[in-house]
DNA sequence: TTTATTTACGAAAACGGTTGCGAGAAAATG
DNA sequence: CATTTTCTCGCAACCGTTTTCGTAAATAAA
């Protein structure tokens, strides 16, 4: 079909092109007879602006980018429905990128955004990342960004994570509690600030339940070929730990079925307690006990501060961060004596 | 900072603006020195070229659209990244839109992607989705558009689906040879050919089993909110079925919880198949039989067949097809006696 | 040396909208 | 009736890049 543009509408209408684009817009300095008669006509011959000539003239994309790890893990699918509902009712178009946790990938996709592509960013950095630069590139240029989740240290931008810290205490303690005496935290990355933080709570709780610091087991499964292979090493190990800490989603299946195939009974053997957004926690084998973080209301949150700060110019995102706690879901994987 | 554009290099290096663009391009026309020094300033400042000034003079985006019902889901995650996987390697950036299952909202979707924004669409439809119009509308704009997954009648242009009607064929004989007798089938869509091949393909099996067609069960849960309260019905109905196809991933959970809190025993009072590609399948209570879906293999294929599309003017979309099988995993959800 | 051919670059017109400004006509005011 | 104000609308520049075409200089061929 024919492509019909403002121009195609002007001359049909024995209009200047000016007046057409005004009345598309509802400009006070066109008559009301004169829109109906361009509303008609548009409608009718099923115009739709492009986009880009309008973008390269208003210098605004109504794009926001999301750069994510990857996308099939619970939390990110929900973080991104929690970004697309605000987009949504702002009219934004959402880009979505993946770095597939890797440092190359995010500085290449960060570095297309300068384009003026997208009008704000946000991402959740990926594991590899220990690094600023790319970011304060990004930033150098005026765009706007905010961190959800997994943040960068060294950036002053608005951030939205959950309380990490705590939770780590929480999911620490609530092993104790229920007879654990040499939990393992199972960790993906030796610089992401969640895994970190989780593990600083671990590490707190366990030394204030007076266990000495050479005794507290950390693993990482930095990568993801060789993970099912570290989780067995761990649970055959001598002193195999009673208790272990997921830190993201994705450790739980390689655990449980590692579990299942060594006869090593959950929670009896060993209690499970997972960061996790799972919906199927609850019929696993047996239930998962969670700490549920809340993905939809982050990617609501970290959405809505990006939108102010592109939209308000007098919007200061750098000291803006909110903390959206997450709730512990107990369940039969950390059953056991309270002590 | 400064938006530097090609005008600003053309500037400093007191080159004219056309040549600045041939040399970034790498035209015969520009000599080798020229480009070197074009090049050097270009990253020195850290120049990135603005896509929608290209695009609006190239008339093209190298922007696909990706049209989902929603991204919760394993399988729309997993068919995201091998779309994904596909465009990186083009060079191709790619929206996300989610229609929420809601006909209004694909509508609003496909209008907007008459607008140049994007040079093709993948699209899966949502349930309530049972008119070809709004699709008929962007093919008169000659703009390339694959369904994947769920696709909608009455459209010619390529489609990416698995074996619908053969798997439901086969999971209604799976449940059969494992003693089932009255086996249900629970869909979400009266309209979804993927839900009505599976469901076609779970009616021929009992069929040729002898099963009058009055005795078959099928059950529609159309509504998310009415989901867990309709399940609890029929597993509570006087002739309860003895098994249960779950057309889609998402009627797991509440199917299994729905057999917990009543006592129902899978798979000794009532088995359990799902078309899921939950990878926490193995680790459900019990272990669940899965027809899983090649989600990522769809999305490539998907996203393969667009590009053709759209950089091949002689590829004709039309008539292509592509069937990726699904596989069954038979897990403790089905166990019980081979008849 | 003259003529033909490359080589290397610039001017300008797109692409499709947006917007400041000017101007004619109509309406309001004096 | 003269003047000012208000309403409508058109002109033209602009956003950043691409691309066609023209042309001067350098090189090759005659």
């Amino acid at each position: 079909m024919s492509k019909v543009n403002i121009k195609v509408l002007a001359e049909q209408l024995q209009l200047s092109v000016s007046t057409i684009s005004k009345a598309l817009r509802d400009s006070y300095e066109i008559s009301d007879e004169t829109k109906k008669k361009v509303l008609e006509l548009a409608s009718q011959l099923n115009y739709v602006p492009n986009p880009y000539a309008s973008s390269l003239r208003k210098k605004k994309s109504k794009t926001i980018a999301v750069v994510l790890p990857e996308v099939a893990d619970n939390f990110f699918s929900l973080a991104i429905n929690g970004i697309q509902s605000i987009a949504e009712t702002k009219g934004y178009h959402v880009l979505i990128y993946l770095s597939h946790e890797k440092y190359a990938n995010e500085k290449t996709i960060l570095e297309d955004c300068q384009s003026g592509r997208v009008d704000g960013v946000l991402i959740s950095i990926s594991s590899e990342t220990n690094t600023a630069d790319h970011i304060k590139r990004l930033q150098a240029q005026n765009i706007p960004l905010v961190f959800f989740d997994r943040e960068q240290e060294g950036i002053e931008t608005a951030r939205v994570t959950t309380n990490d810290f705590e939770c780590g205490l929480l999911a620490a303690n609530h092993l104790l509690q229920r007879g654990c005496r040499k939990p393992a935290f199972v960790s993906i990355s030796q610089s992401l600030p969640i895994c970190l933080n989780r593990m600083e709570g671990f590490k707190a709780a366990l030394l204030q339940a007076g266990i000495p610091e050479m005794d507290i087991q950390t693993i990482y499964c930095t990568d993801d070929d060789s993970m099912n292979h570290q989780i067995k090493t761990i649970l055959q190990s001598p002193d195999r730990p009673d208790g272990l800490i997921a830190s993201v989603e994705k450790i739980v299946t390689p655990v449980y079925l590692a579990c299942h195939e060594l006869k090593i009974n959950i929670p009896n053997d060993i209690k499970v307690i997972a960061f996790a957004t799972l919906d199927t926690a609850p019929i696993l084998n047996p239930p998962l006990t969670t700490i549920t973080q809340p993905a939809f209301e982050i990617g609501k949150a970290a959405a809505t501060l990006l939108f102010k700060g592109i939209e308000k110019s007098t919007f200061d995102l750098r000291k803006e961060k909110v903390v959206i706690p997450s709730a512990l879901f107990e369940r039969e994987s950390t059953r056991g004596l309270t002590s």
